[in-house]
DNA sequence: AGCGTCTCTTGAACACGTTCAAAATCTGGG
DNA sequence: CCCAGATTTTGAACGTGTTCAAGAGACGCT
């Protein structure tokens, strides 16, 4: 049976959703998502910090459409340059009817404060999966590249997919077609580069990136000091 | 004969910049700035459509001060890593002071609607200014590279900049050390990877690299929209 | 001086996100 | 069935950024 909480958070959350897709996420008040929820404003707090936090609902969605969809896409192919344009235009696919207020969403994400900030403590479930994803598009693949980068590829091409994204929230194309023309001509780029990276001359540039990464993520911050806000 | 009306507008924009420094962003009202300004409210927002346009001040500041003093620095020297180097460490002493609620400044620039973009109409002056810097950068080095990639190496590397400064956002550390380590450990590799352009395996990259951009850029967005905020 | 026009200034009012003490409802134990 | 405690719900109130109609000055012109 499915606690009585549980209906009153789903209905909240769903109700935001419709609101923010039908009108966006600034035109679209608390005021509103309670009364057409049929709840109080406050209720709406009760499970939800802020208002920021109900758009969580979208990054878990598109995160987990794009997993799935991206993994069958790419079941049959061996060919790494095809895997990667595939996980990428998926995601594309996945996010296009989100980009209207989306846009919203990942400039909330760009505040390193933000628990949507792909960096956070919060999202690190979500980055392990797309780091995961990743790692397959990899594993299943042809790909011959230098085996000291192997262990690190994964989170490169997800950095990568990062900067993919920036490049999607700042697209105003129709249909983020330049979004769609990155990637398809980015991606072979990464692939030769990739392969490339088993050359003598290019063996210690993959080496230092591989070696800098770790160094700087040894580093990580310890625990910040969790101020309520950016400040 | 300074316009009364100047005088007003420089008090305003000192005053806030003033108690953002103090108090930081957040923490900081119009009722307070306008208080402490002497001025009402009303009076601030005929100067400044918006809170965020006041930080637009520190925005300038901040990249007027690294140009002048990225120059001066580089003045005599002729190795470019050195000089792309000592670029980028002068912007992050400039910036220093402004970590702490310079990140919202950056955040609210992470919006691709803002003024304050780095992208936007806005600010291509200073954008304009930027690449006109690392274009100097390259052209009184002694820096070899394949000529077709020289044109365009200055907009390339103003993007690896705001690379630097997206990293310099989310940095926790200690006078953003970390900061510091990615410039010094990713300069010598820029460097040398611009170097190696020149040899025949790489040609077809950095061919592929300059033609993209340039029909990225040819496809740019034809006048957005432009709606109050987002949506 | 008087008048009209433009620039500058005011502060009350608005809409919003958010908080919180209080009320309502639910739950399990006697 | 009743009561105490926990959970859930309420909506008025707060502080904020922002707007706007109205007023106050400044300036040129006759």
């Amino acid at each position: 049976m499915v606690a009585k909480s549980e209906e009153t958070r789903s209905l909240i959350v769903a109700t935001a959703l419709r609101l923010f897709a039908e009108n966006g996420y600034d035109r679209t008040t608390m005021r509103a998502i309670a009364a057409e929820a049929g709840v109080s404003v406050g209720n709406a707090y009760y499970y939800f910090a802020s208002k920021d936090q109900l758009i969580q609902g979208f990054y878990d969605e598109i995160a987990n459409a794009h997993l799935t969809t991206a993994r069958e896409s790419i079941a049959g192919e061996r060919d790494f340059s095809a895997r990667l344009r595939t996980v990428l235009l998926t995601w594309l696919d996945v996010a296009e009817p989100y980009h209207r207020f989306g846009k919203q969403l990942f400039v909330n994400a760009a505040d390193p404060d933000s628990p949507l900030s792909p960096f956070s403590e919060e999202s690190s479930p979500a980055r392990d999966a797309s780091v995961g994803l990743m790692r397959d598009v990899i594993a299943d693949s042809d790909v011959k590249l230098d085996p000291d980068l192997r262990d690190d590829l994964p989170d490169l091409l997800w950095l990568y997919q990062m900067g993919v994204v920036l490049f999607w929230v700042h697209d105003r194309s129709n249909g983020q077609k330049r979004s769609r023309i990155l990637v398809e001509r980015t991606v072979p780029l990464i692939a030769r580069l990739v392969g490339l990276s088993r050359l003598r001359v290019l063996r210690p540039v993959s080496r230092e990136i591989v070696s800098l990464i770790r160094d700087l993520s040894k580093l990580d911050d310890p625990a910040p000091p969790r101020v309520q806000s950016s400040e």
